[in-house]
DNA sequence: TTGTAGGCGTTATCAG
DNA sequence: CTGATAACGCCTACAA
């Protein structure tokens, strides 16, 4: 590959000058300016990122630790911080699939020097092994990740209230005997639905059952393998909570395969609000997570942590949840139906504490 | 951020000490090693990655250039990549939502000295463009890119082949008027589907109507909105091939609205086999792509390709497709139930032309 | 077994 | 306006 000095050669210049051509900075002679030009383009010299970033100091890369992460909420999640990352000149340097801690501090590690900053989801990755593995410098920044009052910029999704919420209005339909599918073990956000889940019941003095709380692990099929626990059950419940609509798209399909009628013979809601849940028969009432906005607001915050370093002070920002109301917990939705676009996707302001 | 001079000061020895121990080249005595070791840990020293590659002349970072993609196709092409990446000890340099010429040239080169190779899946990427914008010497896979003879690595799906099979399918389940749902204007698998579709009419000796040709866009909405298009017709058709699995869906939530029987009334088929199809109310008949394998064997052959260096002829891979026949198709399914975990998901040998 | 010195491709800081 | 030259953090002959 051609570098600065061919081309100053070919142009008879110093690198100086052309590497001032290529960063507007200082001035040239428009003569010599297009010459240069003229010679790059000849060369196909492009500005070597990795040399460039080692004196600037500067990658303009953001790294993502995700992990293994499913369906649709992974792809919304990266959508909405590629386009954010790529609104402000930056790219993204993935690494996902993480499942266990030393993995992750590994990628971490190996991100030395490639990343100006680094975005973070995983519900085993605690502040302490943050700060033994990152150095202090790297803004980093905690994507639904168990946060206790640790200085680091923090996003979360209100798992707790949603699942309040919803388990309320099931309630307000007149359903008392409410299960759960929950998600996979060692979850945050699924820890947190199910807190949002028991403290509703409580608080509604609706009784709560070891036998409604059925294990899941955010996919289809093990919604789908819940049902068959749920209707061996000798005190059905009537209704069904998913911890996400995976979940509750296997759940509904395997209680059509058993003959059970939803919503008339048993309710099924689930939580993300994924895009599909609308065009599901029927409909999935959910609770609705802006996905796509979580990515995109933990780049922005990333993005000014990394522009202020000096003393940035650590946010801790809940993204609200909102109830969508379809026809699957049996509530009449008068006028629901798949809109063109998706209208409910526009984003509320979160609520910074 | 601790550099290796310091390390090498505070352990009394020189940078090149400390450099063979972190590379494990050349000797060095266990004492000064675990010396060594222990001043690093406690500065914690990691080596910065951009210094390094630009002297090894390795990043062990693959670029990826995507379009913008919908749902499930989206994460698992990633998910395939990334695995396959990490099993080889790479990282993902991602860019995506890149749906013009300029821009993907743009990413192109801003990744210059930032990766080992690319990997890219774009419609509007033709050769040409690739040739003035990418060092000669950058390794180059071509995804689901329309290919003409030229010298790159490239991968795609037996688009026309899998909805011919499909098209072949629903005839010989007796129906002669099959209308087609298509895919975004100026995409490549959208595409070769509806030629597939075609070649499939014609050889059958089925007719083909134009306003049995459905504009769609990949996206659950279009597919909805293609339906009412359908049942505004006068001759409307007994099977309904929708381009992706998204807008089938999208389709049978409208025909179910409409208060159309499926597949009693109309049959309904997919493409791409997306995890959700057998969880569909009924579920969905698709052609399966093994879409993580996809983005899996993209990696493989771009490693490969950067491997070496020096003469690699360029391969053109075709992935096989699947029908995997469901209810929605009318076809009585016995013994189709959502396996606990996918089966048809093991990969075939792609033939290699 | 260890150290010295040159260089990877850029940008930044000075002089001219 | 332009050109030397010193960094940036690291690796790697070559020498000791």
């Amino acid at each position: 590959m051609a570098t600065i000095k061919d081309v100053a050669r070919e142009a008879n210049v110093s690198v100086a000058t052309v590497s001032r051509v290529f960063n507007d900075s200082g001035p040239v002679s428009e003569e010599t300016r297009q010459r240069i030009r003229d010679v790059a383009a000849r060369l196909r010299y492009s500005p070597h990122g990795g040399a460039r970033s080692l004196i600037t100091n500067k990658t303009h890369t953001i790294g993502v630790l995700l992990p293994d992460l499913y369906g649709e909420f992974f792809s919304e999640v990266i959508r909405g911080m590629d386009q954010a990352a790529q609104r402000h000149g930056y790219h993204l340097l993935v690494s996902s699939s993480h499942d266990d801690k030393t993995e992750i501090e590994a990628a971490l590690l190996a991100m030395r020097g490639r990343v100006d900053g680094v975005i973070a989801m995983s519900p085993h990755l605690d502040a302490p092994s943050l700060v033994a593995n990152v150095p202090a410098t790297l803004p980093v920044v905690l994507l639904n990740c168990p946060v206790n009052g640790e200085s680091y910029d923090a996003l979360t999704i209100e798992n707790r209230r949603g699942a309040y919420e919803m388990v309320r209005h099931l309630a307000a339909l007149g359903h008392q005997s409410i299960a759960i599918i929950g998600g996979a073990a060692g979850n945050y956000d699924a820890a947190e639905r199910l807190e949002g889940y028991r403290a509703a019941l409580k608080r509604l003095r609706i009784a709560r059952r070891d036998e409604w709380e059925i294990d899941g692990d955010f996919t289809e099929a093990s919604g789908h393998r819940a049902i068959a626990r749920v209707l061996a059950l000798d005190n059905r419940p009537t209704a069904v909570f998913a911890a996400n609509d995976a979940m509750a798209i296997g759940a509904l399909c395997a209680l059509r395969e058993a003959g059970v009628r939803v919503p008339e013979d048993i309710a099924v809601v689930g939580f993300d609000d994924i895009p599909l849940a609308k065009y599901m028969s029927p409909p999935l009432t959910s609770v609705h997570v802006a996905i796509a906005d979580l990515g995109a607001r933990g780049v922005e915050t990333l993005l000014h942590a990394i522009e202020s370093k000096n003393g940035h002070t650590p946010q801790r920002q809940h993204l609200p949840t909102t109830l969508v109301i379809r026809r699957s917990c049996g509530t009449p939705a008068e006028g629901e139906r798949p809109p063109p676009k998706s209208a409910s996707r526009r984003a509320r302001r979160p609520r910074i504490t």
